[in-house]
RNA sequence: UGGGGCGUAGCCAAGGCGGUAAGGCACGGGACUUUGACUCCCGCAUUCGUAGGUUCGAGUCCUGCCGCCCCAA
């Protein structure tokens, strides 16, 4: 994608989930004169629970229909993609076993890398499309050497968080049809449009978690050893306090579901696999300076080969905090961060920006 | 069974002079949110161990009983 959205006219995937944002980025590229292939993704859903009585507006039943609508309103041939397996298998169960492990996966970072970035551009090389377009919020521009990523205008809406996984190739062919616009703007311009979908609900839990217990999808789908596993809860000064139901109930910062009166609320501390415990403190006790992150990806440039200076985002509604980004052998880094930040959370995604710029991001330790 | 203290919601805990039950924690619900959380908002004792009494009116005063705790034995 290059500034100012001005393209050759071309064939593109176009990706629907049923929602206004990539509706209206439809609409948008057929007036660009792009020949469009609509596509929504079937994911997952949990046993018992069919696309049919999948409440969540992703990947429900309903949803799919919300695509296929706005597919017909557009007059652009529409195909479901079934992904079930893969992402059972890419998405579901690392997810299941983060929790297991005390550590707190985002799904939808997951969901990104393998089943967007992988199954669905692999889907656009078959289907003959040049380019993936999706409603994400956030923008991608070539420099004349590299494919970079920039957050979207909407600051509020953006989502460029998710994307951190990228590859060049795969960035070559996105486009986001959104990256310039404001939730407010899109609303408004699919109501102009008559989009069927236009003032259709927004936002969700995690869509393969149909009744938004994710910690009994997860006890569901572990084996049999890891089921129902109360262990201890202790405080950090070492005293025992309660007891807990399964480490996949808690997170780093979390308050509510402790049971436990104090003079003062208790947050999570720690998640200990190990032993089984749930360690909690007071609030102040969850800030910390510093973490380490793996998996790491780079889009601003190949390699991180020096300490830079960052604004490192350690959650998907966090802001942005300068940090100071340091390569460490082995292919991790590490990040200083000028502010304490609070809930530091393994298993989390962290994303570094420059600016507007996502320079790459990884997985907190 | 000599002396002292206490008993208010699941927990902690305010309630001098009697005037019609603070607050915190926990819990429940909602809002927010393409993750889990956090945050915010709302709700949460017709009733103060129990039985009587005084009073227009008692958690607050008096008496009995029950149950805890402490000191002295």
């Amino acid at each position: 994608m290059t500034k100012g959205g001005t393209r050759e006219p071309m064939r593109i995937l176009m990706a629907l989930s049923g929602g206004v944002d990539s509706s209206l980025a439809a609409a948008l590229l057929q007036e660009e004169g792009h020949e469009l292939v609509g596509v929504t993704i079937r994911g997952w859903s949990p046993p018992g629970f069919s696309e049919q009585n999948m409440p969540k507006n992703c990947c429900s039943q309903e949803a799919v229909e919300a695509a296929r609508s706005v597919s017909a309103h557009l007059g652009i041939p529409f195909y479901v993609l079934n992904l079930s397996a893969a992402f059972f298998a890419d998405v579901v169960q690392p997810f299941v076993n983060g929790y297991m492990s005390g550590r707190t996966p985002n799904p939808c970072v997951l969901c990104n890398r393998f089943i967007r970035f992988g199954h669905l551009y692999r889907k656009a090389r078959e289907l003959e499309c040049s380019a993936v377009a999706t409603g994400h919020y956030a923008s991608v521009e070539f420099d004349g050497d590299r494919y970079r990523l920039f957050r979207s205008l909407d600051r509020g809406k953006d989502q460029s968080y998710v994307l951190y996984s990228a590859q060049q190739e795969e960035l070559a062919m996105t486009i986001y049809p959104l990256g310039r616009m404001t939730k407010k703007d899109v609303r408004e311009a699919a109501v102009l449009r008559g989009l069927p979908n236009a003032t259709r609900i927004e936002s969700q839990d995690i869509c393969f978690v149909p009744d938004g217990d994710y910690a009994g999808l997860i006890k569901s789908l572990s084996s049999h050893q890891a089921r129902y596993t109360p262990g201890r809860i202790i405080h950090h000064d070492g005293s025992l306090l309660g007891e807990h139901n399964g480490l996949e109930n808690y997170t780093i910062g979390q308050r509510r579901g402790l049971g436990i009166s104090w003079k003062e609320p208790l947050y999570v501390l720690g998640l200990d696999a190990g032993t089984n415990t749930v360690v909690v403190g007071e609030a102040g006790y969850l800030f910390s300076k510093e973490l380490t992150a793996t998996e790491l990806n780079w889009i601003a440039f190949a390699e991180l080969n020096e300490e830079i200076q960052v604004a490192a985002k350690i959650r998907y509604g966090a802001n942005p905090e300068p940090a100071l980004l340091t390569p460490l052998v082995g292919g991790n880094c590490h990040l200083l961060f000028e502010k304490p930040q609070r809930a530091v959370t393994p298993g989390q995604t962290v994303v570094f920006y420059r600016g507007d710029e996502l320079l790459g991001g990884g997985i907190i330790v």
